[in-house]
DNA sequence: AATAAAAATGCAATCGATTGCGCATTTGCA
DNA sequence: TGCAAATGCGCAATCGATTGCATTTTTATT
């Protein structure tokens, strides 16, 4: 009937007329196990294809090896390149990675996050959805003491491991950049105030300006969801204004591509006239003309430190929360140089 | 000792003094426990905290409800658009994915799949490593009649379903297009031969020209690996030909941006003097300007019809292994509209 | 040869959910 | 009231790997 079952350690022990406690451990190298059992296990092992069941293991152990990330939107450069850091490290330490996107719905994630304690992962690193404002979903990841950390997109009351990029600093060091350029009126093109990354963002922006002794104006500050047309509309309105910016700081690379493209087309000259720096060096950022300044957002790096964190924590059950802010780099480039034009 | 246990469904029998089975039928909703007492057994579930584990369930039932996919790399825009695409349909079908990336390797390729395979996954999608060259890790899954299926890097000596990308055609709607916009000297960027893909590409290109009497010229072919770096040498290699091209077909979006750039900062002017075709249609290309024609890489669609096959194979046990081919799709914009302009 | 210690292996239970078949209770009918 | 059928629930085994403690075998020493 089960004639085409899969061979288990049952089969090794009863073609060697031995149990199959012994199978497993010779399987496992077990030092109680001599050297010579091993040998012929492993060879009747090979003979008959057998393939562990890592089910079975893995409920014996209460372990599933198995981490899961949750992000937003997996075909974001950013999250791909923050799973691709992640996964690295898991794969190296033997751990599979379980994926999902929450497509920035909070329904989905409270379903998704619940499967994955269902599946018994060994750790939950997560990227909120921009939806999500109740969290009894992670806080019981919390209660049960399994491994979790936050990244990008944390929220402060569940006290946990956390790594973030330093948003405020880097909207600080944009702006210090086009000041120390010579540039005189220097708008914002914001993402939404909900989300602590945008509005960390602003706060470095505003801070730069104090800093410097210029004046907030909020008519220079424009929130959006950061996408290529809401880019173009902001900086219509920007230019229309009685007294128009001469440098822009995007809060992201696809508007600042945006921004730079309408303006070159209606004759602004980029970085003479005007500077744009964006914000998470997307790939493209580099290759177009003028290149475009940027805040490098480190995502693979991020992915490897949740990783990493993740792995200390489901290993050594210590729990020490901390929050890593791994910094961002400026990355300067044609749009905003006007004094190397000069 | 255990204090801190997981409620099981013997937790909630022994405090209903019922049997587990009873739990284990109620919460699965069988017609054979009477409404009143699933009742009592979901309040009881609710109060405890319940949730199953599926590792345990999963054993029992010999199935995991886990899809592997493995893709060479996570972070290409297209492949994280795959994995969307296919997360999509699994999750909705009640399916977890676990994702890996075998870095276009062979040897970590074989670890990630024998991992799945001893993980029980239910099928597994899969993107051919570049290097792989030996599939005796993929034929186990046809042995053991574990649902498997291809995209886009797919092999012949396995028969099952493939999803590819129709790349001849491609290559030959693009030069047509370029013919019929005027054109006379087409050139053509291609990538390493030896992947299929680009292979095709080439050989669209070629019957276009063949079809439009037009000859093939060798010098106006070149081989590389389609980054933006060795885009700018090619097209400067081109434009020194004594008989330069006025247009060009590149084998990706990264290195019509880079043609489109190095030209258009010579002087060039785009597309009236020279037409520029890319492929697989990035983000970017759209926003661009001039825009960037493209073929139209249907990734997402890809991966949605990949989850559709393997669940079809999952659930069915149905074997009739079939290749689909997804339509390519000219998107024509400014960068090859030469007509449209003058 | 006898004994003790070390090495090697085996028995039985565990992990938590599921399910076939048997048993108990309830319902309906004569 | 008694009997048969329907409904509801329970016992025990299963899934495949692991492991504590007991037992057996081997080795070393006197």
């Amino acid at each position: 009937m089960n004639k085409q079952s899969e061979p288990t350690i049952h089969d090794i022990a009863r073609e060697l007329k031995i149990s199959a406690s012994t199978v497993s451990r010779a399987l496992n190298d077990n030092p109680r196990i001599s050297l010579k059992t091993k040998e012929k296990i492993k060879a009747v092992a090979d003979s008959l294809g057998y393939r562990p069941n890592t089910l079975a293991s893995n409920l014996r152990n209460k372990k599933s090896n198995t981490i899961g990330i949750v992000v937003p939107l997996i075909n974001r450069h950013f999250f791909s390149s923050v799973i691709s850091g992640a996964e690295d490290i898991a794969f190296k330490a033997g751990y599979n990675v379980v994926i999902s996107q929450s497509n920035d719905q909070a329904a989905k994630e409270i379903k998704i996050v619940q499967s994955m304690f269902s599946n018994r992962v060994d750790g939950l690193i997560i990227s909120i959805a921009m939806q999500t404002n109740t969290f009894e979903h992670l806080k019981i990841f919390k209660k049960k003491n399994i491994p979790l950390v936050f990244f990008d997109r944390v929220i402060p009351e569940i006290i946990t491991d956390k790594i973030v990029v330093d948003d405020f600093a880097g909207g600080f060091r944009v702006t210090q950049h086009l000041i120390d350029q010579g540039y005189k009126r220097i708008a914002h093109l914001a993402g939404t105030q909900n989300l602590m990354t945008y509005f960390d963002r602003k706060n470095g922006y505003i801070e730069a300006l104090s800093k410097n002794g210029i004046s907030y104006d909020e008519s220079l500050v424009i929130v959006t969801s950061l996408t290529s047309e809401e880019g173009v509309t902001a900086v219509q309105q920007l230019m229309e204004l009685p007294n128009p910016p001469d440098a822009i700081f995007c809060g992201n690379d696809t508007t600042a591509l945006s921004v730079m493209i309408y303006l070159r087309d209606k004759g602004v000259r980029i970085p003479q006239d005007f500077g744009i720096v964006g914000f998470s060096n997307e790939p493209f950022s580099k290759v177009v003309s003028p290149s475009i300044s940027t805040i490098a957002q480190p995502g693979f790096k991020m992915g490897q430190k949740a990783a990493e964190l993740i792995i200390k924590e489901i290993e050594t059950k210590e729990r020490n929360p901390q929050t890593i802010v791994l910094p961002t780099e400026l990355i300067v480039r044609e749009s905003s140089s006007k004094k190397s034009i000069q």
